[in-house]
DNA sequence: AAAAAAT
């Protein structure tokens, strides 16, 4: 988790522990009751059409902000006009005249029957077709809330040391309290157990609060996601939708790699969306496109996506991203590499999106390699760059083990490590293909053990039910490829093991990331052979680094490859 | 070479 769980690479889950069980059967719809139901804006014509894509910005009388929205232009006929003038989506702080439809009428501990007049007032109030957004009806706690995790080690990481590089960067908080975050947010923190922010939150929520343009690298299981859901949602029950009233206008997009990334989340940002007006939404391939509308059409302020389905939707003229004030790059170094720059670019640069500089941009991952941090620099304007360690570091955390196994002996060795592992823990196993996914699934099910598998040829429902066995436990062992290795949080997986290496050392780092999360203690065992002498260099420097021990095979290939290899280092990428 | 990401 990212957040403390949080990033993204870590998500917020991290405190939490774990996915909140929000959905049933890979699909998300009717997750929460409505008001009124789709087709709030009947009368708003096609989507381009009515505004003129970025022609929307001119005849206000004064520079656009997308990061500060004008209030109550009149601008908008219909919905934005209405809500001005409703009150509803001002700051919290200036308004206080009519009922606020963007904050609880009566605070953050009002019930549910505050909720049940708040939708009574918002029908009789907008009965002339020109209804906002539905709010999302609280659903119930349990299925937000689960149990938080932070393990023991949760204090170290205040030894690690922290660069923070730009102009004007702004002091970083200690607590949740030393910045404004209002009420909504401070209830759900404490609703998600969170006490004190990690290192990267610490930092990261004062830099997104004023609105600086951020490159933030923390290592997997510290916090990240929390560390921008937090803030950019916050900022947006303080600034009000502004003119992104309609559906299909996020106010925020955030990008992520894989579809249970992006899956996960959207579960974290409905809950820090808890109670407010703040509706979260999340599109990517795979799912029923169908409900995906349905779903935005309902309401959007925040988007959670993969760039594949979201290009499509935008292709469809279901979402314009003409008033998207906050962009947020999860997994970043991944999103720009050579797979996804272009869809990237598409999205970021050659549509409606705000250029830099109008919209806020952040950027978050455990690795960025330098050339891809230059690459970046393309959609930042004045940035913080923001380290906390050493940038690919592995956290101290996870003990890390690599033992040398031939191709051959691999699966009884791989039998081995089952077997001594604790009833109730989860093990992740990573392989480099989907075919070899495949087969060691077969293998483990044909030698009795209760193991699931999960790779990009399996079908989104699939997958999903496959993540769903491993995080409850029904499957503690999941035989996973790369799709796996970023970001998600699953809580209670202590051990991690690397049947195949991969190739690179980012992907060795985001794999055993996903053990050893916010304070707890992880095992990573990997399998090296031949064919691995690609990586034996990084892996060498990340164990010293990281104060494991290393087997003394290891370090004389490095030498050995050393003297012989001439694109040694990081020539490569 | 492989994996991921739209259909």
């Amino acid at each position: 988790m990212t957040h403390l769980s949080g990033s993204s690479t870590d998500s917020p889950a991290g405190w939490d522990g774990g996915r909140s069980n929000g959905f049933v059967n890979g699909y998300h719809d009717g997750r929460d009751g409505r008001v009124n139901g789709s087709g709030a804006f009947g009368n708003r014509g096609s989507l381009r059409s009515d505004r003129g894509g970025r022609g929307g910005f001119k005849g206000r009388g004064g520079a656009y902000n997308p990061i500060q929205p004008v209030q109550n232009t009149g601008m908008n006929v219909g919905a934005s006009a209405v809500a001005g003038t409703a009150a509803g989506w001002r700051s919290p702080e200036t308004t206080r005249t009519g009922p606020n439809l963007w904050l609880p009428t009566k605070g953050w501990n009002s019930k549910c029957q505050s909720f049940a007049l708040l939708c009574l007032f918002v029908c009789a109030r907008y009965t002339d077709g020109l209804t906002p957004p539905t709010p999302t009806p609280p659903p119930p706690r349990s299925e937000l809330f689960s149990g938080s995790n932070t393990g023991i080690n949760f204090e170290k990481y205040d030894d690690i040391p922290v660069e923070a590089t730009g102009h004007n960067c702004p002091p970083h908080i200690e607590s949740f309290h030393d910045v404004a975050m209002g009420e909504i947010i401070m209830g759900n923190i404490t609703l998600s157990r969170y006490t004190r922010p990690t290192p990267v939150q610490k930092h990261a929520i004062p830099i997104i609060k004023t609105k600086r343009d951020l490159m933030a690298c923390a290592q997997t299981g510290s916090g990240k996601t929390a560390a921008f859901l937090l803030p950019v949602l916050s900022q947006i029950y303080t600034d009000g939708p502004g003119d992104a009233l309609q559906a299909q206008y996020p106010i925020s997009l955030v990008l992520a790699p894989t579809r249970e990334l992006a899956l996960q989340i959207y579960d974290e940002a409905r809950k820090f969306a808890y109670r407010s007006r703040v509706r979260p939404c999340v599109v990517y391939g795979g799912a029923d496109i169908g409900q995906q509308i349905r779903d935005l059409e309902r309401g959007c302020h925040l988007l959670v996506a993969t760039p594949g389905r979201l290009v499509d939707m935008m292709e469809r003229g279901k979402i314009g991203l003409d008033y998207c004030s906050y962009l947020v790059l999860d997994e970043a170094d991944r999103m720009l590499d050579m797979g996804f720059e272009p869809q990237i670019r598409r999205i970021v640069e050659q549509d409606t999106m705000p250029p830099k500089g109008l919209r806020q941009t952040m950027m978050f991952s455990a690795t960025f390699p330098k050339e891809i941090q230059i690459l970046a620099r393309d959609f930042l304007e004045d940035y913080i760059f923001l380290a906390v360690g050493r940038v690919g570091s592995t956290s101290e955390n996870i003990t890390q083990k690599v033992v040398w196994v031939e191709e051959s002996d691999k699966r009884s060795f791989l039998l081995d490590l089952l077997n001594a592992t604790g009833k109730d823990s989860l093990t992740l196993v990573f392989v480099e293909t989907k075919k070899g996914a495949d087969a060691l699934e077969d293998f483990l099910y044909r030698e009795g053990y209760a193991c699931t598998s999960i790779h990009g040829d399996r079908s989104q429902r699939d997958r999903e039910e496959a993540l769903h066995q491993f995080r409850s436990g029904r499957c503690p062992i999941l035989v996973a490829t790369a799709v796996a290795a970023r970001g998600l949080d699953i809580c209670n997986v202590k051990h991690v093991i690397n049947f195949d290496l991969p190739s690179d050392i980012e992907e060795y780092v985001h794999r055993i990331g996903r053990t050893g999360r916010v304070g707890n203690l992880g095992l990573a065992t990997s399998f090296f052979n031949d064919k691995n002498s690609n990586i034996t260099k990084d892996l060498l420097d990340i164990l010293v680094e990281a104060k494991q021990e290393v087997p003394s095979w290891l370090e004389s290939l490095a030498y050995e490859h050393q003297h012989k290899s001439s694109t040694r280092g990081r020539a490569k990428r």
